[in-house]
DNA sequence: GTGAAAGCGCTAACAG
DNA sequence: CTGTTAGCGCTTTCAC
């Protein structure tokens, strides 16, 4: 348990001295500070990082709000933000904050209040008010990936676009019966993700003179989600698509396991695209959309540093490059 | 930003009798602590945990330290210890220390270190003899779940006995041409969970008389690995089984992918059981020995709990109660 | 360039 | 039961 004192003593300098030379602040001779860093390593230490808080205000951890860590894109998000945290080393304090679980609230009542952070980033997180007025009065940088509210800067995708995009390569192969899956019944159709999503399936449908046509499954947003979504779709036969656009790749990948299960092939008989570029698309046959969750996850870390250097008014939000890349194993319908 | 002195002047009392009212120790009349936490709710007091742990020593936070987020049995379990750890009302500090990469060694060397925590789990944690000193140099109570190192209390599952279940189950349906999917080609019987896994099969085998009919095809564990292996192994139309073991339900998910991908029927043609008790397995027809990681994450941090609390010498490993149940969906072999 | 002193916000003896 | 007095380990004016 050696402090900056016994660095400071065995370099034969002063607790401030020693000080500077450590952090880089003010001026030192090039000597002293070789002295003292020799000093430091030799007996191991490491500063405190507690009592430099205190008197800095700064924490070297950033706070990290995630309502899922076992879903794939919030995993991989994780990941992504973890890595790039690091590399600016700061600590990644970690707060799961389920939808309706009473930990979420404990969360936003009482322990996102002990600020143990200097900014936070929230991924996906469809805050209550009460909850954005909680983010917001914290007094720190809020930055948020996958949603954009007033006053916090964000990384976002452009989820219509994207999920017409999906939809579009569908309706190319020249099929038009073509099922949505994913989001609620009565989303908005621009404050959620899935809600976006469905309305650029439903904005490319109408583009192509199909508005007619436009059925919408809603599913959680997970591959058993997508799995029961899929259970019932397949099994009407009536009405049965020849095409699914799904929210994501994980309702794909269920919908696909769905189909095999009640004997239709994929792609071959019914065609399906997702969105998000998920690592098991191949095995699955799975058309998709790439979005590197990991890569997005990088770019908020970058975005919050930018804020916690400083610029502070940058609440502007910034579109993430989106990668359309569509795997083409989907298949033409059957005439 | 209000400190514990202005609810002290507020309440009219001094600071130490205000701190003391907040935190619960030594005396104050009833009067007083109503008069203290009533001025602390009326101004939004919430202590700086910074401050009380350069005094107590005490951080109120836990680093946790996994090798994967984004799998789905870690997964589970960081949810698990995330959800006990606040009810123990700790925050929790994520290390991500994915094996050969450049942050693990960054994490091990610097960011333990800084001591930012009361305590560490190790989640399924493979530590290098070097990683295992500076762990427990780090002079904090370490608690491991899945693994089992001299110095650290730790949850541990009986994998050796988990596998072997799997695989006598398999024996039991009159299968005799089992191969054992998952672990490293040479992997130690003892060090790994896989390894482990493989040893159960490798007894189960050679106690039922099957002992030349032993075969391993190692893959990692994950559903692409199992998939790759399941490929090698259906495709393989000579040496084809009647059933897989798999060390893990994502490997065997992901070999049943490949076996239906290459036309093999499970558990039909082909049956195949793993291990973990994975939430998708009902959709895979995957028959399973059930693990709940969500249970072991709980149990782990009750455990760093009581290593906190004092009892300082339980150097002693538990064992988790593992649930046996075996979902009934695995056919007997075609004779 | 370097050192002395003054806290950061809180808790923990120790008297009263 | 309550107030006073010291610090926890570090950074930061401000003289020198």
């Amino acid at each position: 348990m050696s402090g900056i004192s016994d660095v400071a003593r065995m370099a034969g300098v002063s607790k401030s001295t020693a000080s500077r030379a450590l952090t880089g602040g003010g001026y030192v001779s090039e000597a002293t500070r070789q002295r003292v860093l020799e000093a430091a390593r030799h007996i191991g230490y490491v500063a405190s990082t507690n009592a430099a808080s205190l008197v800095t205000g700064r924490t070297k951890n950033v706070g990290v709000i995630i309502p899922f860590v076992n879903r794939w894109y919030f995993g991989e998000v994780l990941e992504g933000v973890e890595d790039a945290l690091l590399a600016c080393d700061y600590d990644l304090t970690l707060y799961n904050v389920r939808p309706g679980t009473p930990s979420r609230s404990r969360i936003f009542e009482h322990f996102l209040a002990r600020k143990r952070f200097d900014g936070v980033i929230t991924i996906g997180l469809d805050p209550s008010p009460d909850e954005l007025d909680r983010l917001l009065s914290l007094d720190r940088p809020v930055v948020s990936l996958g949603a954009q509210y007033d006053g916090v800067s964000s990384v976002a995708i452009d989820d219509v676009a994207v999920s017409r995009l999906a939809t579009e390569h569908l309706i190319g192969l020249g099929h038009t019966r073509i099922v949505h899956i994913g989001g609620e019944r009565s989303a908005d159709l621009t404050g959620t993700v899935h809600g976006r999503r469905l309305r650029g399936y439903l904005d490319a449908m109408t583009d192509a003179g199909l508005g007619a046509e436009t059925l919408h499954v809603p599913s959680e947003m997970t591959l058993p989600g997508g799995y029961a979504a899929g259970v019932q779709v397949v099994s009407n036969l009536r009405s049965r698509p020849t095409a699914i656009s799904a929210a994501s790749d994980e309702v794909a990948v269920g919908a696909i396991v769905a189909a095999r299960r009640t004997g239709v092939q994929v792609p071959a008989e019914l065609s399906i695209v997702g969105v998000d570029g998920h690592e098991y698309a191949e095995m699955f046959s799975l058309t998709t959309v790439e979005q590197s969750p990991r890569e997005q996850g990088v770019a908020v870390v970058e975005l919050l540093m930018d804020a916690l250097g400083g610029r502070q008014e940058s609440t502007t939000a910034l579109l993430h490059p989106t990668r359309l890349v569509v795997r083409s194993t989907t298949a033409r319908p059957r005439t």
